[in-house]
DNA sequence: CCCCATACTCTCTTTTTGGTCAGTATAATT
DNA sequence: AATTATACTGACCAAAAAGAGAGTATGGGG
């Protein structure tokens, strides 16, 4: 209808079906609670430690918390920079990729945010529906 | 800095961090690969049976396929029509809720179409480094 | 000499996820 | 009477993800 963005994407390519798979892929990566978490985060304060990152992100293991970031940075959303300082400091700081992305999640994160309630309501509703049965 | 989504998502509420967590784990829910999958298939075909999601979603499994449309449809995403006829059939739509994160989601998707090959680039970039040490 | 701090890494265990395959209901078709 | 079609559900099993907890390196402070 008139969802604009959509039809510019549509309109892009011919819909080359190996590209369809990478694009896939790339969100199927990219789109993951803790990798947003971050993401946010990083944009909030542009240059964070580990255990910053580690205090702001409730909930996250320090494993989850590496293997993340490590990710992260394979995939040029982060920069990492050690300084060899002892003990160790490390530096984290999303790259223009990162902050692209970054972007790119506002919409979603605004959705939720405007419709989280909808969604828990949706779910009485379901749960009710089910009883009645 | 211009990124006024993001901007105007801070300026919103005073961070509850009870609504924080909620909205996390929205995303968490809902960003994932299936159900961004679907409810771009069904964004472009506004109504779907079973076997047409099946056909359109290369790689689901049955299983996922329902696992991933009674989440859905819990969450208030789609609706399911049951005719009952024989063979069975179902119909899935988007309701308004998931049109909304069907728009929500365009940014990622652009994004991901665009910089896909920045992406492997910079994995090519890593894992060269990686190897020269 | 011992402990602290930081940013990890490694191992072990548990949990979650997802795939495969079999089964179901029943009207229409052969 | 057997087969087909559809949209599932359930049992079982393998693989992957994730948590917990211990270990590591080392310069500075007490």
């Amino acid at each position: 209808m008139e969802n604009s963005l959509r039809k510019e994407l549509r309109d892009l390519p011919p819909s080359d079906p190996a590209v369809e798979r990478l694009v896939e892929e790339t969100i199927g990566r990219v789109a993951d609670k803790w990798t947003m978490l971050l993401i946010e985060i990083l944009t909030e304060n542009e240059c964070c430690r580990f255990g910053e990152l580690a205090r702001a992100c409730t909930g996250i293991s320090q494993k989850m918390l590496t293997q993340t970031l490590r990710a992260m940075e394979r995939d040029g959303l982060v920069t990492r920079t050690v300084y060899p300082v002892v003990p160790p400091k490390v530096e984290y700081r999303l790259t223009d990729l990162g902050l692209g992305l970054s972007k790119a999640f506002c919409g979603v994160w605004l959705w939720a945010e405007a419709n989280f309630g909808a969604i828990e309501q949706a779910r009485k509703d379901y749960a009710e529906k089910q009883n009645q049965k």
